[in-house]
RNA sequence: GGAGAGAUGUCUGAGUGGUUUAAGGUGCACGCUUGGAAAGCGUGUGUGGGGGCAACUCCACCGCGGGUUCAAAUCCCGCUCUCUCCGCCA
């Protein structure tokens, strides 16, 4: 079942909103854990900014007036060496309010870009995780009558990972896959695809690296630059997941209101530099600087975007289902939420070894935050005009730890791995023996 | 990597310094006409931003960014993308 949610309408980060309702959006923004005392700075420069322009704007009126006296003149062979030089001052005048104005506009876009999504009302509370609600939980614990071992035992054992030749190659967080292991993920990444497809999403294969106008449009730049690995030689950068390009592949981009919703699941490796998370679940494949998943991306009407919310979160939880996979739904609260979203729900798979939930999905409602920095729109038969998309995207989900839970949930006393039976077809066996 | 051609509104396409506030066509919307439709005729038709915040008005936008000029779609410089050819290459 669906729950409608209400939600306020004008919930955008544009200049325009938080000059008109500065107020609600400090309250909104505190929320997340967001120095409000930037408002403050930018609405101050945004003042000076729309003085400098009324007043340019009035001089290039008259420019552009006496331009077309200037022009008769010199058709009937008349003098027009007074407006000329008159205009040489306004002209100069011009250039340099304009100059000030271009500053002084870099510099509000620039603090613009540094502003979170406006929580939606329906989010919780909180300024950590701590505040997070669990919203359901699928399935239960598995027992285990004998001693369990880790993923990483297992898939040493079974050789179906080598960390060790990852680092070389590599480093630390570039597992390799060999054999059923490699075999596995891809038969994982196959398995998600076919799902998504089936249940109306369409099938899309995007470029890895992308550039800079594209990650400033899904949010991770300017403020994550340092999250991303980048190839400064040709200004590029390696996508932490699908999402990025997948987003942009409407940028700019106008939609027809009736082809909405667009739905998209996309597979891609992704890259994290995950610096400042050192030390922390180094182990096997807890956390990696390269991982594969499988991506969903909805283009939707904002009228019913929370609709859409819920029912990716069901797609993506249909892979845990499938694979009979015990996990709990988790609603992020207001400080937990990530910079560009409205509203998130994360899926957490259980991992009996670890002992814990490990997230595997991460479903957001972007409202029109992506679509704003990134101008993906529609014209609305209701208004007449231009409006933007909502965006969504979860992950549908991704493999690592899906592995994990995998491996630590079918392990068999006698070390070998059971494989789901959704997963027969696509590995064509029943179990990984050696 | 080298050489050449190109980029104008929904689309097509004109425009090499000044009534271009972007022609003409097409598409779309409305009206007239018609028994109804087509054709024909007429009117309107982008995006973003600013000021009044309503009718209105001003500014910007001809791939992107600079420059020259009183004035740039138009001239100059840099860049991006598309196409053709050559080179390299899975």
């Amino acid at each position: 079942m669906i729950k409608q949610l209400s939600f306020i309408t004008y919930n955008m980060i544009t200049l325009k909103n938080i000059r008109e309702n500065q107020d609600l959006i400090s309250k909104k923004l505190k929320t997340k854990n967001f120095e409000v005392n930037k408002i403050e700075k930018l609405l101050n420069k945004d003042s000076d900014w729309r003085e400098g322009l009324v007043l340019v704007e009035k001089l290039k009126e008259k420019r552009n007036s006496a331009s077309k006296q200037i022009s008769i003149l010199k058709k009937e062979n008349k003098p027009a060496d007074d407006l000329i030089s008159e205009m040489k001052n306004v002209s100069s005048k011009i250039k340099e309010i304009d100059s000030k104005n271009v500053e002084l506009k870099i510099e509000i876009d620039n603090l613009l870009l540094d502003f979170p999504n406006i929580p939606h009302d329906s989010v919780p509370l909180g300024s950590d995780e701590s505040s997070n609600k669990i919203i359901r939980t699928w399935g239960e614990k598995p027992k285990f009558e004998y001693e369990i071992k880790s993923h990483i035992e297992i898939s040493e054992k079974l050789n179906l990972l080598d960390f060790k030749a990852g680092s070389k190659i590599s480093g630390s967080g570039f597992p390799v896959y060999i054999k059923n292991g490699a075999k596995l993920e891809r038969s994982l990444i196959n398995f998600m695809l076919d799902m998504h497809v089936e249940n109306g999403y369409d099938e899309m294969f995007p470029p890895f690296l992308v550039n800079s106008d594209s990650m400033q449009t899904t949010g991770q730049m300017p403020k994550f630059i340092d999250d991303m690995y980048q190839i400064p030689k040709d200004q590029l950068f390696c996508i932490p997941t699908a999402e990025v390009p997948v987003t942009n592949y409407y940028r700019s981009e106008q939609l027809d209101e009736s082809e909405l919703p667009v739905k998209f699941a996309a597979y891609s490796a992704c890259f994290r530099r995950e610096a400042g998370s050192y030390g922390k679940d180094t182990r096997g494949l807890l956390r990696l600087h390269q991982f594969n998943k499988v991506e969903l991306v909805k283009f939707v009407h904002p009228d019913n975007s929370y609709n859409e919310l819920e029912s990716l979160l069901e797609d993506a939880e249909k892979v845990l289902q499938s694979l009979g996979l015990h996990y709990r739904v988790i609603e992020l609260c207001t400080g937990d939420l990530s910079f560009s979203a409205a509203k998130c729900y994360d899926v957490e798979v259980w991992s009996p070894y670890e002992n814990k939930y490990l997230e595997v999905s991460s479903c957001s409602n972007f409202e029109s935050f992506q679509a704003n920095r990134g101008s993906i729109r529609f014209r609305s038969s209701k208004t007449g005009k231009m409006e933007f998309v909502h965006t969504l995207n979860g992950s549908g989900v991704a493999t690592p730890r899906l592995l994990i839970a995998l491996i630590e949930n079918y392990q068999q006393k006698d070390g070998t791995i059971k494989i789901p039976k959704a997963l027969q077809r696509y590995m064509n066996i029943s179990a990984i023996e050696d």
